[in-house]
DNA sequence: CCCTGATTCGC
DNA sequence: GCGAATCAGG
């Protein structure tokens, strides 16, 4: 399963999002855990929670049998400080759009399997549960979102409202699934 | 024991 | 670039 440029913006919403590598290798799809770390290494984004660790003391000293006597590696590649993720989109105004999950209306869910190039990738409903489905509005050739959730989507934090309720769209962190 | 991410290295 | 194996920690 090569990595396509939908998915790897899927990949990168749901782990800014909180969720796990395990959970977002489920709904992915054809990718284990190990290979979505992996490629969150290699995009660059690996530390998200970790804004207070300047000097990360790793304890790495493990007699792990792997000759490694060419410390080469230069570290000065961590220059991103508390900066906010990068929105392609313009900054949204100062309330939530009124825009809700809206998958398709004839009944007709779009699924990990039945989504096509201009279909809205925005995950719906719980990621772990079967009732997981994709928005599937027609979007731009370019955006893996459709308008509206793509404002959604790059929203630069997560905000309550005032009555208390949370934006109830994109996945969730939690439940847990029991899995093999 | 379950989970988590981190790293290395063969492909 | 990719990801399984492995490591290390909670």
């Amino acid at each position: 399963m090569a990595w396509t440029e939908d998915r790897v913006a899927t990949l990168s919403k749901l782990w800014a999002d909180g969720l796990s590598a395990s959970q977002i290798a489920k709904q992915l799809g054809g990718v284990t855990r190990n290979a979505v770390i992996g490629k969150v290494h290699r995009l660059g984004l690996s530390g998200r929670a970790k804004p207070s660790r300047p000097k990360p003391a790793k304890v790495q000293s493990a007699p792990r049998p792997t000759p490694k006597p060419k410390p080469a590696r230069t570290t000065a590649k961590s220059s991103a400080s508390t900066k906010t993720k990068p929105a392609s989109t313009s900054l949204p105004a100062s309330t939530e759009p009124p825009l809700k999950a809206k998958p398709l209306k004839d009944g007709s869910y779009a699924t990990i399997l039945t989504l096509t190039d201009h279909m809205c990738k925005f995950p719906i409903g719980d990621p772990t549960a079967d009732e997981f489905r994709f928005c599937g509005r027609v979007t731009d050739p370019d955006e893996p979102y459709c308008t509206a959730h793509s404002m959604v989507a790059y929203q630069p934090s997560r905000r309550r409202n005032s009555s208390g309720k949370m934006i109830s769209i994109g996945p969730a962190p939690t439940s847990r699934k029991r899995i093999r």
